[in-house]
DNA sequence: ACACTAGTTTAGAATCATTATAATCTACTC
DNA sequence: GAGTAGATTATAATGATTCTAAACTAGTGT
């Protein structure tokens, strides 16, 4: 089976239609061995860089319609643009502030945290950490 | 000493000259019993109810001011506006995707966060956590 | 194979938060 | 009171994101 037919089974398994164009972001975004963070703006450069030309609004379409089903992550961080994660198993991160450079912390790197409150009616969803950085000196 | 007294005394310590604008702000952001978290918007809508006319530019000078000087904190979270806090104590946030809402959680809320990652040459500034909420049926 | 339809892509316009500009104003110093 | 550095202001500019509506295409049925 290609790599292609994965991701057409991927995508028409949660009902999105196979398009050449969610194929490509599919490869470009998971047809690698590490995961990786990424903003709107790096994915359509790097896109571009690819010879792929993909109209800007697909590619928010399509981020959007992968982060709904699960396939990808959104950080939160208080930044003028937003952040992606194709790593979407349950992790936290350090952020550099000055290189808006974000490093994963995986599950273990993080002791476990426990929410002594609760809010009657509302449960927990996710429990989200950022740990800020910068140079030690 | 009255209220103005004790803000123009703190803008002055900390170089920031104490004119009307910042006094009023001031007055609407620290003169309260509980702290509370706010966004651009919903502050100059509620400045603009008690009659002061102060620009939106002056409202972001002046939000920005205060938070260079620690006196307020910028949430961690993703969204399309910035929420900030006047609780600059070390805390976290409960946040309800669904009505934007910001609970806070004391330190005591949350146990002990330990991270067991270093990046060499860096040093950890903060440790941000944000717990998203929903209707729990 | 062909046509139909609902879903998708697209370029460009619209929106909205935020920042920049540059003219006017004001708090502080002498 | 005059001079000046710092603030305020209205407005324009920016930039990320979303909207629009026309053109395109994948999947279905014939």
């Amino acid at each position: 089976m290609s790599n292609n037919d994965i991701f057409i089974k991927k995508l028409r398994s949660s009902g999105l239609r196979p398009t050449k164009q969610r194929i490509e972001i599919s490869k470009f975004l998971f047809d690698r061995v590490k995961t990786f963070h990424f903003t709107i703006n790096s994915l359509n450069n790097d896109l571009k860089k690819k010879n792929h030309k993909i109209s800007l609004a697909t590619i928010y379409n399509t981020i959007h319609a992968f982060r709904k089903k699960g396939y990808l992550k959104q950080i939160s961080i208080n930044t003028d643009k937003s952040y992606f994660d194709t790593n979407v198993t349950n992790h936290h991160h350090f952020f550099n502030e000055k290189t808006k450079e974000l490093i994963d912390l995986s599950n273990d790197d993080v002791g476990y945290v426990k929410i002594n409150k609760t809010i009657p009616g509302k449960k927990i969803n996710s429990i989200e950490i950022l740990v800020k950085i910068a140079n030690s000196n």
